[in-house]
DNA sequence: CTCATATCTTTACGATGTAAAGATAAACCG
DNA sequence: CGGTTTATCTTTACATCGTAAAGATATGAG
């Protein structure tokens, strides 16, 4: 790579000089302190920084585009800064998938406490799981489909959990009854593994686009939503909680 | 890495020489054909050996070990041979999903005709579709999790259409009604969209882990299997097709 | 038998992850 | 306040990888 190809993927207005210019005008504008100093040696708080870089380059160039690399560039850094505060790519995907479990929860519990009728409840998480998939199609990838990450990192085990128990506690909440945290008889289990697996199959599903030709030959203009809806509903009454 | 911590990742016992040592020993075993030859420049059938080669690249060292060059060393051929037969990586890939698909439709096809009671037909299908993506995990990443799948290949086209076909039938045939090829009702869409959602999604978790947490609350013992039964059985008498 | 063509190998290049060594500023301690 | 330690960031380096392009070799058509 000389110069030209570079851009050629994913890679955008950041400028890039590599002769031994000294830094200065290596820092692109993202290199901003609270007091207005100017592209310090020290970021302040580049951690930070560089999830929200990775978040954007996530939803615009997708999984593919998420590179350790890529992500430095985005916050005009030199290329092996990430690795100080996040070890590896693999630490740095687990750190941004724990994020997006917590986003994804408070919109779940969200849709559920706006909810008033007990038994649309379940039906209105659902709707929100969906909904997050759909405007954050990237994230949802960091979070289900990566392959790299650690959940051995207490963030990201955290939050996930926290994903699972909100879960439980919807179906048990549907279902009327207290959902032990030691066991499960072989009804609840089901009950939580087909909520979870109708709602996660359906959505990742969709953003493969393998729906499409089933929505297709449906009456004109019918949503995903619409589907989902009518999918749940006909469950049997017992809608996934959240 | 000079010749000594290339093995750590899921590259094994074919041997390497870079220096101009001119061809001969460069080819491993692998390379024989039919007759005897002894490994000559033109393999004879090397697309069908890349894809084998592939597969058994695939299943070792999953997804992310699956590149062009470690499928070429196992096939015992030059890094960039399999560029010839496939174009690039997305080619390989899709036409290994193709295969996949092939040998996921009879797994089913076979599940759905070895049962004999109608409402089981799709019972049957379910868990041989699980049982599938069990036995071979690499594979069913490559078909629903990897992201360089070219659907305008005819063959990854016909094979996943053949798929959704089968499931369309299956749930038609346990609601015993015909299923139009143009246009559904939203019930029937609904139907299909539940049955494939569940198994999907349900398959997707396991594999994933995500059901562990699950599995380990269950009375010690209870298998996945066991827990799908369970789950597909209190949908409400309505199981998903082939 | 000759030669065009398909098949395979070499060579080359830009990209990526990661390790290691150097530079710089902040923090700490006397 | 001055000097040193330490955390943060940059440079440099290297083994891969995907892919393009040019060279080698066998196959088959005429």
């Amino acid at each position: 790579m000389t110069r030209t190809s570079r851009e050629n993927k994913a890679v955008r207005n950041v400028p890039r000089t590599r002769k031994p210019a000294r830094a200065a005008a290596e820092r692109p504008a993202a290199r901003r302190r609270k007091s207005g100093g100017d592209t310090p040696y020290h970021h302040g708080d580049l951690r930070e920084a560089l999830l929200q870089a990775a978040e954007r380059v996530l939803e615009r160039d997708g999984l593919a585009g998420l590179t350790l690399r890529a992500v430095a560039r985005e916050a005009g850094v030199s290329h092996a800064a990430p690795t100080h505060h996040f070890g590896d790519l693999t630490g740095l995907v687990s750190e941004l998938a724990a994020i997006g479990f917590r986003m994804f929860n408070a919109a779940m519990n969200a849709a559920d406490e706006s909810e008033t009728h007990p038994m649309m409840k379940g039906l209105a998480s659902a709707k929100a799981y969906v909904a997050y998939a759909q405007a954050h199609p990237g994230m949802y990838g960091v979070m289900f489909r990566s392959a790299r990450l650690d959940y051995s990192r207490p963030s990201l085990h955290e939050a996930a959990d926290a994903s699972f128990a909100g879960l439980t506690r919807g179906v048990g909440a549907s279902r009327q009854e207290q959902i032990s945290e030691q066991s499960l008889s072989l009804d609840q289990a089901a009950a939580i593994a087909r909520a979870w697996s109708l709602v996660h199959g359906f959505t990742t599903l969709l953003l493969d686009g393998r729906l499409t030709s089933i929505l297709e030959r449906l009456p004109a203009g019918t949503t995903a939503d619409k589907l989902l809806d009518a999918m749940l509903r006909s469950t049997g009454g017992r809608p996934p909680g959240p």
